[in-house]
DNA sequence: TTGTAGGCGTTATCAT
DNA sequence: ATGATAACGCCTACAA
């Protein structure tokens, strides 16, 4: 395995000469640049990234930290931020937390171990006070979930505005009896739905039915479960809005063992447009949230950190109500 | 931030006694011991990544690549991997080759930068020359897809008996007219598939028809056009069998759109058993490989490499026919 | 049981 | 334009 002191030696210059020619200084004459270089071919050359990293403290990589990797409403938020990453020669380095406190503060280690250069957090179980803390010494940017009134970088959608949107078009399709299935947690973005989820029954002169408002998980089995719930309330909804893709997913399948049709006797509205969404049968109205471009907006915002530029505290995208066949 | 001598300063001791307390090293005191222990805490102080890899050359971590992180048929197996990576303190570097050479050897730079301790494959578009070339200097793993008689270390599953299984289930179901939706490259389990298809036919006396076999992609789209391709053929067919969970499900929804009904109509079976699968509606039949256990015996086998024990070149698991829905 | 000191591979400073 | 050399933080002979 060649090494720099290798190269220098076989092209007669010194490390440093060699240092620059790979580092692209200008300092170099052509020639000398060009033998260099062909040594460099020769031996097979590739400059050590511990060594590299020792020196310069840049590890050229970012810690991306999602509760579960195999839940696929991560999967286009980590191809943008793949596709930004690797457009600047930087690595990612996905973990899941499982949503484990402990487990989250190990992987949060890599960060102090220096093999990341800055963080990326998504849905993170940590508290506030400790992320606040953390922000002090490491580059970190929270994506999609975050504190109300915090001080941290967070990119996001209007969570609000989302879900208030789906449910006017649920509405506007003369629905009264709208069940929510909701998320059992303290994210910000779950009270928000559930906030414009009343407001939009209020603001249309509908009284919210505690009833057909069911708080459980981000599953496909909690959308099963909700549903059945629901369809066997005294007044059961017409329509259902999830909180998630894969919760309606889990609704339209628990419809129809109760040989209900959709939308003809239940209308069905997700939330997210996974990939999932478009391919059901019939493809799943939904409120599309930008993934890709949020895991982009987020490495773009990281990447812009680490670099020392001066970054918005918070970032809000575009979403997109997406009517398709379930409504 | 506190480093090494730091720590030892402030101990009143040497880095290398500190060094030997981080490494548990059983030749230090117990009273020293507590003492070293008590001001890394005070000084939260954690060992320097950069630092420690120069000196071991050991990185603790594995490079995966795949050919595109979107893919969910990927989602389990990299759980799989990341729960047995990280019970050994190993952490994974996901990145996405997109199939295309070029990005794949730059990603491979990574390795030969010393950045990850070796490297599981998935579907790689390298020769198999290259490969060979390659499991000379690091360690290396291929998962899924390989080149038959290759002598590099691979697991799958058994891609012609799974697919005959599935072949077997329609025909049992009286279909004799069945439409394989293939995808169009070189991949092994592409070929073995497709024998596996032919030779369940002839076996039961069923003339193939070489309109029924369609060679797309992996896609949702693929299976849609695939589906209209073959559901216009002179001799349609009442049965459809597809590469993959996705194109299974643009085969149901092309199928709904021509107004033809899942199973009554035309059944239709997928190969993988993503999460997906059992989240259609109806849920799909489907010849399930064990995603997970894959990912978890690749990461096993490539931590046994580096740690220099001897592993079993081929490794085959066990896959499933999951009857539901759709047959 | 503990300390000293050299070196892992690279880059950056300071000379020349 | 190039070279010599120190330094990054850690681990591990070797010595004591």
């Amino acid at each position: 395995m060649a090494r720099i002191k290798d190269v220098a030696a076989a092209a007669g210059v010194s490390t440093a000469t060699v240092s620059r020619v790979i580092n692209k200084h200008s300092s170099v004459s052509e020639s000398t640049r060009r033998k260099v270089l062909e040594v460099i071919a020769k031996l097979n050359y590739v400059p050590n990234h511990g060594g590299r990293l020792l020196r310069t403290q840049e590890t050229k990589s970012i810690l991306v930290l999602v509760p579960d990797i195999r839940n696929s409403f991560y999967a286009n938020i980590l191809y943008g931020m793949d596709r930004l990453a690797s457009d600047h020669q930087y690595t990612l380095i996905i973990a899941s937390t499982y949503s484990d406190v402990i487990r989250e503060r190990n992987l949060i280690n890599l960060l102090q171990q220096k093999l990341a250069d800055g963080m990326i957090l998504l849905a993170s179980v940590l508290g506030e006070s400790e992320l606040v803390k953390l922000d002090q010494d490491y580059h970190l940017v929270q994506l999609c979930e975050f504190n109300q009134g915090t001080t941290l970088t967070h990119i996001s959608v209007d969570n609000y505005q989302a879900a208030y949107e789906a449910m006017t078009h649920l509405i506007s399709k003369g629905h009264e009896k709208i069940a929510f299935l909701s998320a059992n947690n303290n994210f910000l973005s779950t009270k928000l739905r559930e906030m414009a989820y009343i407001q939009a029954l209020k603001d249309h002169n509908i009284m919210p039915d505690e009833g057909l408002l069911i708080r459980g998980s981000y599953s496909f089995e909690s959308g099963r479960i909700g549903t059945n719930i629901v369809m066997n309330a005294v007044s059961p909804p017409t329509a259902i809005f999830a909180i998630s893709d894969v919760v309606a997913a889990g609704a339209i399948q628990a419809l129809y063992r109760l040989n209900l049709r959709t939308p003809a006797d239940v209308a069905v509205c997700g939330f997210d447009d996974i990939d999932m969404a478009s391919q059901l049968t019939p493809p799943l109205t939904t409120v599309a949230q930008p993934l890709e471009m949020l895991g982009t907006m987020a490495a773009k915002i990281l990447l812009d950190k680490i670099a020392g530029k001066e970054v918005k505290r918070s970032t809000v995208l575009q979403h997109q109500l997406m009517i398709r066949g379930t409504t």
